[in-house]
DNA sequence: AAAAATACGACAATTGTAATCGGATTTCCA
DNA sequence: TGGAAATCCGATTACAATTGTCGTATTTTT
C-alpha cells in the first residue's frame, strides 16, 4: 500500500482548515472538533509544522495558528518534509547509519526507481495548498 | 513517509531476478539466498504473483518460476495490484464497509488528491518491468 | 488570579508489516 | 519406488512504526 500517514493528512487537512480562515487566529481545539481530530495528535502535528515554519503560532488565552505564507506557496512536498522529512518510494533510498542499502550489487532497481521518485518529488512539489483549498 | 512495502519491493526484485535468466526456471531459494530476502516471505510473495497470473510455477525437484509474459507487458501497477490490491495514496479513497470516510463533509482534499493519485498511477502503469531490469 | 491556549517529554495502544512454523503436495531421478 | 528438492498454503508469532494519550509547564488575555 502507498500512502500518506495520519499525520500527513492531519497536516494537510489542518493547513486547508487554516487557510479558509486568513482574517482569524485558528486553535488546534477548533480543528480538532470540526475536523473529528484527536487533539493530542493533532497538536504535535501543528508544533512540528510550526517549527518548519508553515504556521506561526499565537501562545495564551485566544491563540492560534495563522499561516506564514500564502497557500499558493506552501506545496504538498513542503508538508511531507516538515512532518516526516522524507517522501523516500524505496526504502534503500533511505541511508542507515550513512550507508546505502546491503543489496546494491545485486541491485539494479535503483535507477528507475529514482525516475518514479523523481516523478513523484516533481507532482507534489508542484502541488499547491492553495490548489487543495479550491479543489 | 510514502513507500513501498516490503513485499512490493521484494516483488520486484524478483521479478526482476527472473526476467535476468529467461532462459530457466529460477527457484525461490535461489533468489532468495542471491537477493538476501528471506525465504518464506518470498515464496509467499512468488506465490501470490503466480495466482495473479505475472508468472508461472514449476513444482517439484528443479521447479522455480518463469515469467507468464514479456518484461515489456508487466507494469509496476499490476505488481502492485498483484502484491496489495491497492495503491490508494490518501486513507479517504479506502472504502470502508462501502463506506466511505466520515469527514466528508469538511474535506475538500478529495478532489486535489484524487489528481495526485491518478498521476502517481499514471506513473506506475507506464513503467514497465522491462524498464526496471534495463536500469 | 483564572481561564484558555500552546509546548513538550514520556508513555501506551494499536495496527499493519514482516517473518516463521508446520505440514502437504508435486516432481524428478537414482 | 523412495528420497530429495521444490512449490503450496493456512495459521500464528514477532516486531516496528504509527497513532494516540497523559501529565505538566508555560504563555497570554481578561
Amino acid at each position: 500500500m502507498i500512502k500518506f500517514s495520519r499525520k500527513i493528512e492531519y497536516g494537510i487537512l489542518a493547513l486547508q482548515y487554516i487557510a479558509l480562515n486568513p482574517e482569524r487566529v485558528v486553535s488546534a481545539k477548533e480543528i480538532s472538533e470540526r475536523l473529528g481530530i484527536p487533539f493530542e495528535f493533532l497538536s504535535k502535528t501543528l508544533q512540528q509544522l510550526m517549527k518548519k515554519n508553515l504556521i506561526i503560532s499565537q501562545q495564551g488565552l485566544k491563540g492560534g495558528y495563522v499561516l506564514s505564507k500564502k497557500a499558493k506557496d506552501i506545496s504538498l512536498m513542503d508538508v511531507i518534509n516538515a512532518l516526516e522529512g522524507n517522501a523516500s518510494i524505496v526504502e534503500c533510498f533511505i541511508l542507515k547509519n550513512g550507508l546505502s542499502c546491503e543489496r546494491l550489487e545485486n541491485c539494479s532497481i535503483r535507477n528507475p526507481m529514482t525516475k518514479i521518485q523523481s516523478k513523484l518529488t516533481k507532482v507534489l512539489n508542484a502541488t499547491t495548498l492553495e490548489e487543495v483549498v479550491n479543489g
